[in-house]
DNA sequence: CATGAATGAGGCTTCATTCAT
DNA sequence: GATGAATGAAGCCTCATTCAT
């Protein structure tokens, strides 16, 4: 019984995280308010008050996508993170071109991101995605200045730099090169990230 | 005639820009979606009708604000850039100074921002929309990056530094910290950003 | 002051022709429901507000644009029947000639007779229409089998022919044939009118 | 599973002819303009959203509606007519007393004929109704010229008959007939339609 | 468990009519 | 008298959600 429990429990875990992906599929292509619940059955291959059967509501499967993107980008970040070498600066670029390169992957959810930000400046889910935004920028900020701080342990970067401001300024300026790369096609996000990054490198460097 | 005709066109034109405000304001309390025409018009101490007197629409409506929004901003921000004085360094600084300080202006509109990006995100007016924030965003770069070029000729910018990356950089940074500011109001645009242009002006000076 | 009423009186009138004519015109491309009271104004000349100084609503306005089609045509029949001469087979002959003759005339005005029988159909006014086409259909009816009554008399007819019947169905006939001809262009009513009468009168002969 | 879908497509087929009888007598009640979609909804005794699960939009089932009614009504007639015995002549009579006297079922959907007519004069569906007018009249005005030419051939009616022109003609007259009777509750079209037609046989007649 | 038929609240938009100028 | 700006009732349609099968 237990084990005809888990059986259970496996496949509707794995079914929900069918009907995920078909959602974060058809929200990234139409936006939250663009997307009608039948469609993403439809993306999904079944029937629409199968969706019921697993998510409240339609918000609520989109705040299931959201949380299940961000859990998701998380992991791998911090991952690819963790697997740094080298000094801090070294470990700044790898991350800042970890980053931009992913733009492949991340460009076929950015869209999601926007609607995840829109869905935060309207609506009554306005405090619980902004809560997530905060949290995920803080945990990325974090991450970045305490790798700064370690370099400034280390010696290798400047003793009074502030590592926290550099640190979310960084981490913006990451975000907002994807964004600008995601409306405007000829714009070269990496080429802009390098070129930035050594110069914010060689002011955070002792000479 | 003539003169009554004018009378009148000032008059529509005098009324459309008051719903244009009402618009702009409950657009960026609610969202698009979340926004029903009526509270336009209750906004605007007018009927639900009369809007459709001066809009067809309420997506036309809105791209109105947009337009509206996007042209007051950049009319407001070239009169500011164009008033800076100092070297290259010093315009640098005061123009983030400036950005960041009219913070207090913006937040009531960055969630109109946020609602234009949302638009730009879904919908058909997507192309419509990015196309002017591709404008936006082009236009600014090309102000921030002939800053430095002129640093760069006025030796006092290290002359390998490449103008449009750091430009464009710049700009998302900015625009990325304030967005934080945004959604954490216990994050200290200013200081992140005053202590990182420090970074930076470090990084592109000569020595 | 006699003189002043009559002035106005004269200046009343004429404006509302105009604004009758007008209304037809509109009433007949686009039928009564399609029709947007504003755009009578423009056809007019004049603004909206002034239709309603002299029609109490839309559907007065319908109601006078009737009957004053409906005057006007039977001004015109009775004016061309009681100008028609010979023997009773002749003048039948000669009034369904003039009848599918003004064709041309008709054919523009025919889209509003369709409007006409439309709002009988329907809405409050079906009763005020439904009347004026029974006493126009009755009138014509009247006046044809008169008519063969007077050809009865005069021996042209044979004496058992029932000249309400005959009359009814005759009028019934020619409105019919325009009807045809009014939505299928490659109809010819004019043919088929002349052979078809000729049966009739033969039918109707002594022999 | 087939057994499955066909259970569901009879289903889904009876429901619709259920709210197209429901909607046929609601737009010969008020006209297409005069009926709100609702009122359909409640003379089907379903919610209204329903209608449009099997329908596009109002105008489609109005359309629908019309497609249904002279698809029956031509089906019926049809069958009629190839039912008539005996000669030309007799035949004639036979079908006109057989239109004239299905005139009480007629009559109940006479309103919904003059709202096709009506639609026809007006909108986009113009020229589809027309058109579907136009094939209507054709039809059966091949049928009856083609019994009159069988009648010519075998020496029923006169050589020289123009069939074409009188089975216009004939077509006409008894929809003319069904009009005057439908806004004239005093007109006996039935004596009209004999009295008539034998005026006209006489005139088709050798003699 | 899965489904899709049914629903009705709610939103956008139209337009006849009014009325201040 | 003439005008057109203003209005709000009313209608079509969408779509998230429910529930019987």
């Amino acid at each position: 019984m237990p084990e005809n429990l888990t059986h259970r429990e496996d496949y509707r875990k794995e079914k929900k995280l069918r009907i995920l992906e078909a959602a974060a599929r058809v929200f990234a292509r139409r936006g939250f308010f663009g997307t009608v619940v039948a469609d993403i059955a439809t993306e999904a291959g079944i029937g629409k008050g199968t969706i019921y059967e697993y998510f409240d509501s339609k918000e609520d499967l989109f705040f299931a996508v959201f949380e299940w993107f961000v859990r998701q980008t998380g992991a791998k970040t911090k991952i690819s993170i963790s697997a740094l070498k080298g000094s801090a600066p070294q470990r700044l670029e790898a991350l800042s071109e970890s980053l931009m390169g992913s733009w492949d992957e991340i460009r076929d959810i950015f869209s999601l991101v926007m609607e995840f930000w829109s869905a935060s400046a309207s609506s009554e889910t306005r405090e619980r995605f902004q809560q997530a935004f905060r949290q995920g920028y803080s945990d990325f900020r974090g991450i970045v200045s305490s790798l700064i701080r370690d370099g400034i342990e280390r010696r290798e970067f400047r003793p009074d730099v502030e590592a926290e401001s550099v640190a979310a300024a960084l981490v913006g300026t990451w975000d907002a090169l994807l964004l600008q790369a995601w409306f405007d096609d000829s714009f070269d996000h990496r080429i802009a990230a390098k070129e930035f990054l050594d110069v914010v490198l060689r002011g955070l460097s002792l000479q």
